[in-house]
DNA sequence: GTCTATACTTCGATAGAC
DNA sequence: GTCTATCGAAGTATAGAC
C-alpha cells in the first residue's frame, strides 16, 4: 500500500543531500537536485513546499540519523570508555557511509543554525546530549575526570568532521608536494580513539580506584 | 604619499570578511559588501576584478595573519609543551579577535578549497606544517610521542574553530532550556591545553627522560 | 502525481560620464 | 578614483494542462 509513493521524495532527499553539500543552501540550484533525483523540478515543490523546507527536512533525517546510532552505543552495558572508543568509531562509520554529512554540518554551523527549526534544534542538541550521558556516567564510575560535556563532544566530534570534509583540500595540498598530509581512515580512528581515553582519563593510572 | 589609496581596498575587505563569514560564497552579495564598506559596487569591481577574485584575496590574507602568529610561536625558545599551550591561546586569541574566521573556514572545507589558487593553498598548508615541526621538535626531545602531524593539527584547530562558529547555535539551544551548553572561552582554552598535553604526552611522566 | 511554460526577482558585472 | 544606470544571466516558484 502506497510503497511507491515514497520513492519520489526519498530520491529528492537523497539528491538534495549531495547538493546542499556541495554548494550550501544558497549555492544549491533546485534544478540540478530535480535534475540528479530524476525528477521534474515542479515535483520538489509538490513534496516540499520550498527549497528551504527541502534543506530543513534533509537536516532532520541527518540529525536523527546520527542521534539514533549514538543513543544505541550509549545504551549497551559496555564500559564507559568502550562507549567513548565506539562512539568515536560510529561517528567515523557515518560519515564514511554518507560522505556528504559533514559538510552539511560545517556549514550549517557556519550559518549560525539560521536555517533550523526547533525539532531540528532539538535533534542537534540531542548529540552532545548523548556524550555528556556517557561521560557522566564515566565520572560516576571513577573512569573518567570530570570535563565540561560541551568540551567533550566538540573535542571528539569536530576532528573527525574536519579530517573528512578536507579530504579534498588534503589531497591537492598533497598533489601539490606541498606537504604530506595523508592519514588512512583506519589510522585517523585509531588515534581519535586514543585521544579521548587520554583526555577522559581519571587522575590515577589504575582502572578503578577508590574515590575518597 | 597615496597612502589614502589602501583605505577603500582595506574598508572592501573587511566589510567582505563579515559578508562571506554570514552567508558564503554563494549567498554573498556584492551590494551588501559595497554598502557596508560604504563604497560603491563599482568600486569592488575596480580594486578586486570580480567577487572571487574578492573572496581569494581575503583567504589570502587570512591564511596569512594565521601562519604569521603561529611561526612567532614555533620559532620562540619555550619547550615544545610550552609551544602546543601557546598555538592553543594563539589560535583562541586570533578566532576571538577575528570573529568571522571560523565561519570562512568552516565553509572553505566544506566546499573542498573549490576556489582555492595555489598561493592560498600553500599560505592554508603552511598551518599544519607549523605544528607539525612543533611536535616533531618534542618527539625529538622525547616530551611528545609520535602521532600523525595532520591528526595533531585537526585535534588542536578543529575544536577552536567549531567551538567559536558554534557559539549563536550553541546560545539557542541553551534558551530554549533543551540543553546547557555553556563554557567560557577561557575554561575551553584552559581544557584545550590540558586535552592536548594529554594527547602528546610521552610514555612516560618524566619530563625529561632519556631516550636510549 | 507529472510535465511544460513562464512570471517575477535578484544579482554579478560593465559602460560611460565626471 | 568615483558614481549612475542598466544589461543580461540565473534562479525560485507557480499556473495550468494532462
Amino acid at each position: 500500500m502506497g510503497r511507491k509513493a515514497r520513492v519520489s521524495p526519498d530520491r529528492i532527499l537523497a539528491a538534495a543531500e549531495v547538493e546542499f553539500a556541495a554548494r550550501g543552501f544558497a549555492g544549491a540550484r533546485v534544478d540540478r537536485i530535480a535534475r540528479r533525483a530524476r525528477v521534474n523540478k515542479a515535483m520538489i515543490y509538490y513534496h516540499f513546499r520550498s527549497k528551504q523546507e527541502l534543506y530543513r527536512a534533509l537536516l532532520r533525517r541527518m540529525f536523527q540519523t546520527i542521534g539514533d546510532r549514538l543513543r544505541e552505543v550509549a545504551a549497551s552495558d559496555d564500559s564507559p570508555a568502550a562507549k567513548i572508543d565506539r562512539v568515536v568509531a560510529t561517528l567515523a562509520e557515518l560519515v564514511g557511509e554518507h560522505a556528504h554529512l559533514p559538510a552539511v554540518m560545517l556549514r550549517e554551523i557556519a550559518d549560525g543554525g539560521a536555517r533550523l527549526d526547533r525539532d531540528t534544534l532539538a535533534a542537534l542538541a540531542a548529540l552532545p546530549a548523548v556524550v555528556a550521558g556517557i561521560v557522566q556516567q564515566g565520572v560516576t564510575e571513577g573512569a573518567f575526570r570530570p570535563v565540561p560535556p560541551i568540551f567533550a563532544y566538540f573535542a571528539m566530534v569536530a576532528p573527525i568532521i574536519f579530517y573528512r570534509a578536507s579530504a579534498p583540500i588534503r589531497a591537492e595540498v598533497t598533489d601539490l608536494h606541498l606537504v604530506d598530509l595523508r592519514l588512512t581512515p583506519e589510522a585517523f580512528v585509531h588515534h581519535m580513539q586514543e585521544a579521548q581515553r587520554r583526555i577522559l582519563a581519571g587522575a590515577g593510572p589504575s582502572p578503578s580506584r577508590p574515590t575518597s
